[in-house]
DNA sequence: TTGTAGGCGTTATCAC
DNA sequence: GTGATAACGCCTACAA
């Protein structure tokens, strides 16, 4: 490995102005910076980033904590994938570099530890989970000042970085529109009330049947995994009601589609189908029949969002703290209602 | 941030004691060591990652190279994210940490620049191009003896370290299937021949028709590039010939799909589909109407065969090669062909 | 405009 | 068994 000391011999002058030179940083007389350019060319010179880290002691990592994904898939790849690419777009900007942490099955994640070790310089948190050491992990990592953000749920009174989307406008969106469609009984299909998602799009879901003068009926709430075969399991019950349920609204697009799936193997036709809203809008949204309409969410806004919470762009920031005075804790990114064939009525 | 050099004081010994004691190397006292113990969980005391990797000269990273994925999606997320999570699980084994490193559109991978900087130790290629930019930087890669590895591209003439699936054999045995139901005039829509894939598919196509004595026709030979849409528009060919066809064979489950869905678009019933079989049995092929066979693909061990050939565990390296004298070069898993509905003539 | 020198927190190699 | 003490390659005052 050729190292700078190197090319500061060869150049003629000491290390630090090789160092000046190729940090761009303070002022260097033109000839120097030539012979030094030269040099380090020459002997194809390229900086160490450990060594540049470790004497700043940053790590130059932004960690990105991923859920634990079991074989049931109970979770589309499709929505992580998008976040990654929106947070890596940014990190990249900043100089940052991603580095992926896989949460174990029962572990129990110590953030703060991964700080301690100087693995990384800040933390989004993709597959956050509502349990007790995991609250307790988070509030440790706030208390030590570390930047961190919790992308796609929300801690109930905890003043956490988080970035979400508004599901509960996304959810009444989607049920005003089954009711503009005629829909009166609307089956909901829900996660589990342990995602804050599940409580918000329940939220959505009741505003939009107050705002029609419906009423609630406790009777059409169902409760899945968010896996295809809870939507499947879930079909069951719904073609047995089928003269009282009018439309299906689900909480992702996966249980939607296993609905569909288990009345298609129940022997109904499309034609015989409630109406159906999705959520997610993933890619498998288009491929169902009939296509699913859905509530898109914007994941890749929202990694760039969150990783720009903890790298503020020096620029951004100014205009931000101009125009609103400080930096909000919980942002919500809008979501927007695509409607395809599943929830026309004609 | 509390160093060794605190603990030592506290403890009374010497920072190379310290160490011993938490590298568990050497032999230690075990008084000493209790001490040791103590004064670091009295302090609080976690090494610092980035000291250590500093002082080995080693990052302690495997780079994991994402392909560029526009916001078309031409590819799943699916099979990235399972590489994804086999990759990481045996890193994690090896004490390894992940780094993502996303390609981006015209951009020319700098691989060597990576390991250069030491940004990483070892170096995983998920979403290699067969263009004469990426083939450079690989070969320099290999003359400079860094630890890589290609997934799922083979470079012809090379002797890269590759992990892949055996695609003749996984397409020769989807359209044995097609041909045993049958069918004689099975359609390909297969991917763009930049792939390596692409072309082996072709070879085990030709091979399953050769072996049932069917001529190879041209004319069945359609291309996609492995989106949906280019199968939706594949559709209008085929529905144009379905008097000829009696059978799609697709080189991914999403082009499968959109031809599905397009013959779909064009009234046709289920009933007079063709026969269909994708491949890589992603999420989406059992969503499919009619649920799709498919060829499924050993994504997740395929990324821990290549994280164990990178880095490989002492003790199975010593029975490797006792087994067999060295490592292979190339190494291919197998596929499993999934039969569903779409592909079962009665 | 450039050089000097201390420090970053380990590892690893010697001595004792 | 344990303690000194060079590296490791770079950054960053502080001097000159």
């Amino acid at each position: 490995m050729v190292s700078r000391k190197e090319v500061a011999k060869l150049a003629g002058v000491s290390e630090a102005t090789v160092s000046r030179v190729l940090n761009a940083a303070g002022p260097i007389k033109e000839e120097t910076r030539r012979r030094v350019q030269d040099a380090a060319n020459q002997l194809g010179y390229v900086p160490s980033a450990l060594a540049r880290n470790f004497a700043r002691s940053k790590s130059g990592h932004l960690g990105v904590v991923m859920p634990y994904v079991p074989k049931a898939h109970l979770f589309s790849a499709y929505f992580f994938s998008e976040m990654l690419s929106g947070i890596g777009s940014k990190a990249r900007d900043s100089g940052l570099d991603l580095l992926l942490l896989f949460r174990k099955p029962g572990e129990k994640m110590d953030y703060s530890g991964l700080f301690r070790q100087q693995k990384i310089d800040a933390c989004i948190i993709l597959g956050a989970r509502d349990d007790h050491d995991e609250l307790e992990a988070l509030k440790r990592l706030q208390e030590e000042g570390r930047p961190f953000c919790v992308m796609n749920h929300h801690f109930a009174g905890q003043s956490f970085c988080e970035v979400d989307a508004d599901h509960v406008e996304g959810s009444r969106t989607a049920v005003s529109h089954l009711i503009e469609q005629g829909c009166k009984r609307i089956a909901f299909l829900n996660g589990p009330d342990i995602y804050s998602n599940s409580t918000e799009r329940l939220k959505g879901y009741r505003t939009a049947l107050q705002d029609a003068g419906i009423e609630y009926d406790r009777e059409l709430l169902l409760e899945g995994n968010y896996s295809r075969r809870s939507g499947l399991e879930a079909s069951a019950t719904i073609a047995g009601r089928l003269n009282d349920i009018d439309a299906v609204f689900a909480a992702n697009d996966r249980m939607a589609i296993g609905v569909m799936q288990g009345l298609r193997e129940l022997g109904l036709g499309v034609d015989q189908f409630p109406a159906f809203i999705g959520y997610d809008d993933s890619d498998v949204a288009e491929m169902a029949v009939p296509p699913l309409s859905s509530v898109r969410v914007p994941f890749y806004e929202m990694g760039v969002l969150a990783t720009s919470k903890l790298i503020p762009d020096p620029l951004e920031r100014i205009s931000a703290l101009e125009l609103t005075g400080c930096a909000s804790i919980r942002e919500l990114l809008s979501t927007e209602l695509i409607i395809r064939a599943s929830s026309i009525r004609q």
